[in-house]
RNA sequence: GGGUGGUUAGCUCAGUGGUAGAGCGUCUCGUUUACACCGAGAAUGUCGGGGGUUCGAAACCCUCACCGCCCA
C-alpha cells in the first residue's frame, strides 16, 4: 500500500474536505448526461434567494437533496442535481434600496436602467458567497447547469409562458382590491402578508341624526369617510326596518343607505358595518353585490387624500386619532375599546402594516390551474411525503384566490405587455417586437411566477432539449414544508400547464424547520442563530449534514444545538480511528470472502449484522427516513463494530492468525463507507480510498444485502457473549478491580462458548488458567470464576446478587400473572405466550442460582 | 373562529397492540494494543389528566387541559 493512503493521526475535517470537492468536481463526477442510457433520477435544488447567506435551513435541505443524489448516483442512475438561485424581486430590492439609502439616495434617483444594474452588480457579489458556501457543504450538484431566475434562457421561458397563458384566458387585468405595502409601493400577493395580533382600537360611532341614525362599529374609523353604505344582517330585528332607508354620513355629510348582507355578522359589534369598498375587501364583496360606490380616500402612501376634510395630508394612523377626536368632540362616539387585539396584515418583507388598494393589477385565474394540481396529488401522480402533510395541500389549492402577479418593483421580469397610443393592449411574445410607439407596463411580475418555472425552464423550455427530456419529470421534490404553498404548488401549477399536463415531480418530499436546541425559532432577535459556516469551520461539514440528516424525521421540526454537532464530530473521529486501528491490523478488500464455514462465529455476526444494516438503511433512505437512516447506521457502527467487533477480535488480530478476520473486516469498512457516504461523504472517501487504494466512492457502486449473510446462530451466540462480558465487568466494576488488573479466571461454559473463551478473557483483562475461585460471577448459562486471592468485597458484591434478585423477582412475578390470566391464555397468539413461558423459565432458574450465590457469600 | 400537529428520562426527540428507547447531560471508575473527540458501569419515566375498547394500551376510540403551526 502506497503512502498516501496512510491515514493520519488525528482526524481533521478541514484539511481533507476543500481538496476532495475540487477532486470531485475536477473528475467532472456531478456532471449529468442526457444521452445516457442510465436511467434517470433528477432534482432541481429549490434557488436560494441571492440576497441572503447560506443558512442552517439551506443546509438541511441541501444536505438531504445530496444524500438521496449521491445514493441514486452509487445506483446506477444518471443523476442530474440542478442548482441555481432565485432573484427574489422585492427582497432583493429591499436590501438594493438599502444601501442606496445609506448614501442618501434613492432608486429614483439612478433611475431604472442604472438601479437594475446595480442590482445585477449587487447579485454577482452575493451570489458568488452562497455558491461558495454550498460547496463547503459538499453538494453534488451539476454546476455545469447552475441557473438563475432571471437569466436570459428563463427569461425567455417568462414570456413564452405569460403569452401562453394570457391567451388560454388565465391571465387578466382588473381593478380590485389588492394588499398594498405602502412603504415597498407595490402590491402583493396573498403570501406575502403576514397576519399579526395588533393591538388596535373598536370604536363604535353613531351615523345619521335621530330616529334615523345607527352605531356603526370598526376598528378602522380613518376610512369612514370613504363610506359608501352601513350593512346589516337582512335578519336582524334591530335594523329591519332601517334597510332600505339612508342615513348621514358625518364628518363628509353624504347620505349613505343602509343595505341587508349575509356577510354581516349580527353578533360581531353592533351588527351593523360600515361599507368602504375602496378600502377593504370584504366590504368590495359587498359593494360589488349592492352597486355600493367606490370613494378613494387615500394615496399610495397611505396618506389621506381627496376626502375634501381637514384630515387629508395626513398619515392614516395619525388620521385614526384626529378622526376618533373629532367624532368624540361632536358626541357621535359611542364606546370605544383600547387595546383591541386584532390580526391586522404586514408585508412579509418589510413589516409595515397592508393597506388594502384598489388598484389596476394583472391577475392569475387560479381555479382551472389549481384544480390541476389538486388533481395530481389526488390521482396519484404525484406523492407528497409525508402523506399527512397533504390535507394542508389540499387545503390550500382547494381554495385558492385569483393570484395577483404585478409588482410595482423595478428589479424582476418586466410584464411583456404593451399599450398603444389608443389604448390597445398586446402581450409581445418572445420573438416578437412591439409597434413603434408603444409602450410597456412598467410592473414586473411576481417572483414566484418565474421560480414557478423552476422545474422545467431549467431544462431549456420551452425548447426541446435533451435535457427536458431525459430529466423532465423530476423525481423528487425537496423543501421545506413553509413554502409548499409559496413555491410547490405554483411549480405544480405552471409545470402542469406548459408540460401538457405532466407535473413536475413524482414525489414532493417535505422537510420541517431548524429550530434552536429549545425547539424555538432561530431570529436575529433572539440570538440563536446558528451559522452553518461557523460550524463546518468548528466540526467539518460532515459533522453537520450527518447532525441535520439524524434530526430529519419527515415532516417535523428539529431542534439543533452545538453540542449535537459536536456528537457528529466525535462519530467520525470515531470512525477514523477505527478505520487507522483496522488498517494497523491489516484489513484488507484483497481478494474474495472467504467461504462463510471458515468464519469464526465472530466474523460470521458482523456479517450478519451488516447484511441487516444494509438492507434497513437502504430502504430508510429510499423512504425519505434520513433520522432513523443515520440511527441505524451511527449504531452499527459505533456499537457493533467499534464496541464489540472490534473488540472480540483483538485477541485473533494479536493471534497473528487472522487472514480471515482481516478480509471480513475489510468487508465491511468497505460496505459501511459506501453506505454513509452519502450523509457523510468527505470522510468516507478519504477513508475507502485509503483502505481500498481505489479512485472515488462518488463512482463507487451502491451494496446490495446479501441475504445469506443473515445468521441467527452466530447472534444468538454473539448475544450471550455480550452477556457474559458485561456481567463481568459489572462485577469488576462493582468490586473496584482497576482495570490494569489481570484477574486470574476461567469460564465454565459449553464447548461452542467457550471457544471464545480467550477473546471473552482479552475484552475483560482475565488471565485464562486453572485456579483456585474465591468468588464468581455468572451469565448466559455460565460460570466465570475468579481467583481474587481470597478478598472479595462481599459487601458490594451481595448487593450487586440482591440487585439483580430483585430485577428477576420482577420479571417473574409480570410473567407469571399473564401466564395465569385465563383471557390472556386463551387470545393470546402461540409465539407471544411461549415467549412469556420462557421468560418465565428463565427467571425461576436466575432467581434460584442467584439465591444460592448469596447463600454462599461469607457473612459481613 | 376554522384547520392541523404535538404533550414519552434533566434537555431534544424516536417508538402505530406483547417486559419503555436514543443522543446529549448527570454520577462512579478507568490511560488495557485504535480513539479522553475515549472506554466500562450506573441512575433517571404513574409515556399530559380522565374515561373506554382489549387477555394485554405510550400506541386504538371518546373527552378535557395545555403548547405549537397554518389559514381567516
Amino acid at each position: 500500500m502506497s503512502s498516501s493512503h496512510e491515514l493520519a493521526s488525528t482526524f481533521s475535517p478541514a484539511e481533507i474536505e476543500a481538496p476532495l470537492y475540487e477532486k470531485w468536481i475536477k473528475a467532472g463526477y456531478f456532471t449529468a448526461d442526457a444521452q445516457s442510457s442510465k436511467p434517470a433520477f433528477s432534482i432541481v435544488l429549490p434557488p436560494p434567494n441571492v440576497t441572503g447567506v447560506l443558512h442552517i435551513g439551506h443546509a438541511l435541505d441541501q444536505t438531504l437533496q445530496d444524500c438521496l443524489s449521491r445514493m441514486k448516483r452509487m445506483q446506477g442512475f444518471e443523476v442530474l442535481w440542478l442548482p441555481g438561485m432565485d432573484h427574489a424581486g422585492i427582497a432583493t430590492q429591499n436590501v438594493v434600496e438599502k444601501q442606496l439609502a445609506a448614501g442618501g439616495k434613492s432608486r429614483h434617483d439612478l433611475g431604472r436602467e442604472e438601479f437594475v444594474k446595480k442590482v445585477w452588480q449587487w447579485k454577482e457579489e452575493s451570489g458568488g458567497a452562497i455558491l461558495g458556501q454550498m460547496k463547503r457543504l459538499g453538494v453534488s450538484v451539476d454546476w455545469t447547469r447552475e441557473r438563475f431566475t432571471m437569466d436570459e434562457g428563463m427569461s425567455k421561458a417568462v414570456v413564452t409562458i405569460f403569452k401562453r397563458m394570457h391567451d388560454a384566458g388565465l391571465i387578466y387585468r382588473a381593478e380590485r382590491i389588492i394588499n398594498w405595502c405602502p412603504r415597498c409601493l407595490t402590491a402583493l400577493s396573498d403570501i406575502e402578508v403576514e397576519h399579526q395580533d395588533d393591538a388596535g382600537e373598536f370604536v363604535s360611532v353613531r351615523y345619521g341624526e335621530g330616529e334615523q341614525s345607527i352605531v356603526v362599529a370598526t376598528t378602522r374609523p380613518e376610512t369612514m369617510m370613504g363610506d359608501g353604505a352601513v350593512a346589516v344582517h337582512p335578519d336582524d330585528p334591530r335594523y329591519k326596518h332601517m334597510i332600505g332607508t339612508e342615513v348621514l354620513l358625518p364628518l363628509v355629510n353624504r347620505m349613505i343607505p343602509i343595505i341587508a348582507d349575509e356577510l354581516v355578522d349580527p353578533d360581531f359589534g353592533t351588527g351593523a358595518v360600515k361599507v368602504t369598498a375602496a378600502h377593504d375587501p370584504n366590504d368590495f364583496e359587498m359593494a360589488m353585490r349592492h352597486n355600493v360606490p367606490f370613494v378613494v380616500i387615500m394615496n399610495e402612501h397611505g396618506v389621506m387624500d381627496g376626502t375634501g376634510t381637514e384630515f387629508d395630508g395626513m398619515d392614516r394612523f395619525d388620521a385614526r386619532k384626529a378622526v376618533v377626536a373629532k367624532l368624540k368632540e361632536m358626541g357621535r362616539v359611542v364606546s370605544e375599546k383600547r387595546p383591541y387585539i386584532h390580526a391586522v396584515g404586514h408585508c412579509s418583507r418589510c413589516e409595515t402594516t397592508i393597506e388594502p388598494r384598489l388598484s389596476k393589477q394583472w391577475f392569475v385565474k387560479v381555479e382551472p390551474m389549481a384544480k390541476a394540481a389538486a388533481d395530481a396529488v389526488r390521482n396519484g401522480l404525484v406523492k407528497i411525503e409525508p402523506e399527512e402533510l397533504a390535507p394542508r395541500y389540499f387545503d390550500w389549492v382547494d381554495n385558492m384566490h385569483d393570484w395577483c402577479i404585478s409588482r410595482q418593483l423595478w428589479w424582476g421580469h418586466r410584464i411583456p405587455v404593451w399599450y398603444g397610443p389608443n389604448g390597445e393592449v398586446k402581450v409581445i411574445g418572445s420573438d416578437e417586437t412591439a409597434p413603434a410607439g408603444w409602450t410597456q407596463d412598467p410592473d414586473v411580475l411576481d417572483t414566484w411566477f418565474s421560480s414557478g418555472q423552476w422545474a422545467f425552464s431549467t431544462f431549456g423550455w420551452p425548447e426541446k432539449s435533451a435535457d427536458l427530456a431525459k430529466f423532465y419529470p423530476t423525481s423528487v421534490l425537496v423543501t421545506g414544508y413553509d413554502i409548499l404553498f409559496f413555491w410547490v404548488v405554483r411549480m405544480m401549477m405552471m409545470s402542469t400547464f406548459a408540460m401538457d399536463g405532466v407535473p413536475p415531480f413524482k414525489t414532493i418530499m417535505l422537510h420541517g424547520l431548524v429550530r434552536d436546541q429549545f425547539g424555538k425559532k432561530m431570529s436575529k432577535s433572539r440570538g440563536n442563530v446558528i451559522d452553518p459556516i461557523e460550524f463546518m469551520d468548528k466540526y467539518g461539514a460532515d459533522a453537520l449534514r450527518f447532525t441535520l440528516a439524524r434530526g430529519a424525521n419527515p415532516g417535523t421540526d428539529q431542534a439543533l444545538a452545538e453540542d449535537w454537532i459536536g456528537g457528529s464530530r466525535n462519530f467520525a473521529t470515531k470512525l477514523w480511528n477505527a478505520t487507522r486501528f483496522a488498517m494497523m491490523n491489516g484489513a484488507t478488500v484483497e481478494g474474495d470472502l472467504p467461504p462463510l464455514e471458515n468464519l469464526n462465529e465472530i466474523d460470521k455476526w458482523i456479517l450478519s449484522r451488516w447484511s441487516q444494516t444494509c438492507l434497513q438503511v437502504t430502504e430508510l433512505l429510499e423512504n425519505y427516513e434520513f433520522a432513523r437512516a443515520c440511527e441505524t447506521l451511527y449504531h452499527f457502527a459505533w456499537d457493533d463494530l467499534c464496541d464489540w467487533y472490534l473488540e472480540l477480535s483483538k485477541e485473533t488480530f494479536a493471534s497473528g492468525d487472522a487472514a480471515h478476520s482481516q478480509r471480513v473486516l475489510g468487508y465491511v469498512l468497505d460496505q459501511l463507507f459506501r453506505v454513509m457516504h452519502p450523509v457523510m461523504p468527505f470522510i468516507t472517501e478519504q477513508l475507502w480510498t485509503a483502505l481500498t487504494g481505489q479512485e472515488s466512492l462518488v463512482t463507487a457502486q451502491w451494496p446490495k444485502a446479501d441475504s445469506s449473510h443473515v445468521d441467527k446462530k452466530a447472534e444468538e451466540l454473539v448475544s450471550q457473549l455480550q452477556e457474559i462480558i458485561t456481567e463481568v465487568r459489572r462485577f469488576r466494576n462493582d468490586q473496584g478491580l482497576k482495570t490494569s488488573l489481570k484477574i486470574p479466571g476461567r469460564f465454565i461454559a459449553p464447548a461452542h462458548i467457550a471457544k471464545y473463551a480467550s477473546a471473552m478473557a482479552f475484552v475483560v483483562r482475565m488471565e485464562l488458567g486453572d485456579i483456585t475461585a474465591s468468588a464468581k460471577c455468572e451469565a448466559a448459562g455460565v460460570v466465570v470464576e475468579f481467583d481474587l486471592t481470597g478478598s472479595i468485597d462481599v459487601v458490594a458484591e451481595r448487593q450487586r446478587l440482591e440487585k439483580d434478585l430483585a430485577t428477576a423477582s420482577k420479571d417473574k412475578q409480570t410473567a407469571e400473572v399473564k401466564l395465569n390470566n385465563q383471557g390472556f391464555m386463551a387470545k393470546a397468539p402461540e409465539n407471544v405466550v411461549v415467549e412469556i413461558r420462557e421468560r418465565l423459565e428463565k427467571t425461576t432458574s436466575d432467581i434460584a442460582r442467584i439465591t444460592a450465590a448469596l447463600a454462599g457469600l461469607p457473612k459481613a
